[in-house]
DNA sequence: GAGTGGTCTAGACCACGCG
DNA sequence: GCGTGGTCTAGACCACTCA
């Protein structure tokens, strides 16, 4: 929609240029659309879980083609912020209700992929405010000293203690967590977090280590201290690459490994 | 294309059923374009690099409209398959000449992404065939006692030794290659592959550990017995989950961290 | 059978790369 | 200025879901 008037044009679909003279970058009409709809998204116009409005509806809505409105949500969908349903409509992805569930947890059971060991079972070692160390500050943009909720806690499969992880988040959005919370809900935290506190993680990136627990951490894993464990340093985002989330997670690697795809 | 005569049907598309009855899965028009134009990419009709026919071209060639071609071309592009450069062409994948080179390796410095440090240096420490183990055989979808070549070697950044790899491939397709070839080719080992072998890792899948070396292998690398290292072990894949490598690399992580994007 | 996403077509025009 | 991929439209029909 740059130029001349293609069939109809009487309504408000984002312009292009308009403001200044030649168009300084492009952006096609369905990289707008695909703006309008992750604002809405972003906004809560539709809950995690809820459907979208159809494809046609859409399209009036923006005054543009189905097919433009469909390239926008192609995109959305390819980002997992969105699901296609053949049939039934365009849902809003969340972290609940998913085949695949624990969608960023990577440590999968040596033997057998599937999850007959179910949901981990979850232990809150601490829950509490502090001041954002520099480090923690800077992972999540926020200023140093600003205040922010930890949180430590053992994931065990069957039984065995397998994660030891440390959770940093910006108090702000999360005011009210407490560790009943963390230690109480069925399915994800990520799930948790969209229900309770209208926070969705989007995406997220990890680094990941060998390194040796110190002698506590070695106590709650239930290994020797010269037991090699990986260390996953994930940042969490939310829309529009927000960080919200820092997670340190130590791992045990005798029964279980990282599962990584390459393409 | 499945009944009716849609404009243009007096070539041959790739029919849908017309084997047995009800059609028993339906694939869609794209899909069976996809599987043609893979075919072709497959049996070498345009080689690593190069261009592949427009899409006015393939469409002419197949009988359906550009639309159709370029459905099935974006998800060849969404499998890195083939790479779009607009005003120019579509371009079959290579790991040679490539913006990202060393696709596959996650591994970083952990002050700046960039690849300052310059590609790795290599050293061949040995590159022998003999029999395949039943566990090397099962990876690679070879018969136990098939013969198998086996690379080990390290590579340094900066000088510093921080990779220790075992490769494992097929001698069937990899006939002939050598010590000189592995420690001189320039460039990703992969493209050396392709360019010597036709043989194109397409995808891969990785299982990480914490671990400890054994004594020569912490002398190769540099290191102390006690230093807890990365295990990566990769399952490198050609066209149709065809198995086509197994290695297994040490990685120190005291100055590098393996780094992966979830969504 | 109505509604939704999915496929397919045909044609027009745009942005980009290169000679 | 041509050819290539990229965008956008409009309309027809198909496959799936559910009442």
């Amino acid at each position: 929609m740059s130029s001349l008037p293609p069939p109809s044009t009487e309504g408000t679909p984002p312009a292009n240029g308009g403001t200044g003279v030649a168009t300084p970058a492009f952006s096609p009409l369905y990289q707008q659309i695909k703006g309008l709809i992750l604002h809405s998204l972003q906004h809560g116009e539709w809950k995690p879980g809820e459907a979208i409005p159809s494809e046609i509806e859409l399209a009036a809505r923006f005054r543009v083609s189905q097919g433009t409105v469909r390239k926008a949500i192609d995109e959305l969908a390819a980002e997992n912020l969105v699901t296609r349903r053949q049939g039934k409509g365009t849902f809003v992805s969340t972290h609940a209700e998913r085949q695949v569930q624990y969608r960023f947890l990577k440590l999968l059971p040596d033997s057998g992929d599937a999850r007959v060991e179910g949901p981990a079972q979850r232990t809150i070692l601490e829950c509490r405010r502090l001041r954002a160390s520099a480090e923690v500050a800077r992972s999540l943009a926020l200023r140093a000293g600003d205040s922010v909720i930890q949180i430590k806690r053992i994931l065990s499969f069957v039984g065995v203690p397998t994660i030891l992880e440390d959770i940093w988040l910006p108090n702000q959005p999360f005011r009210g967590l407490t560790a009943e919370q963390m230690a109480h809900y069925q399915g994800p935290t990520y799930a948790m977090f969209e229900l309770d506190f209208g926070v969705r993680m989007v995406r997220a990136e990890e680094k990941i280590r060998a390194v040796l627990p110190d002698e506590t951490q070695a106590q709650w894993l239930n290994v020797t201290p010269g037991t090699p464990l990986l260390s996953v340093e994930r940042l969490a985002y939310t829309y529009n690459d927000v960080p919200m989330e820092l997670r340190r997670g130590l791992y045990r690697t005798d029964t279980h490994h990282y599962h990584n795809k390459l393409s």
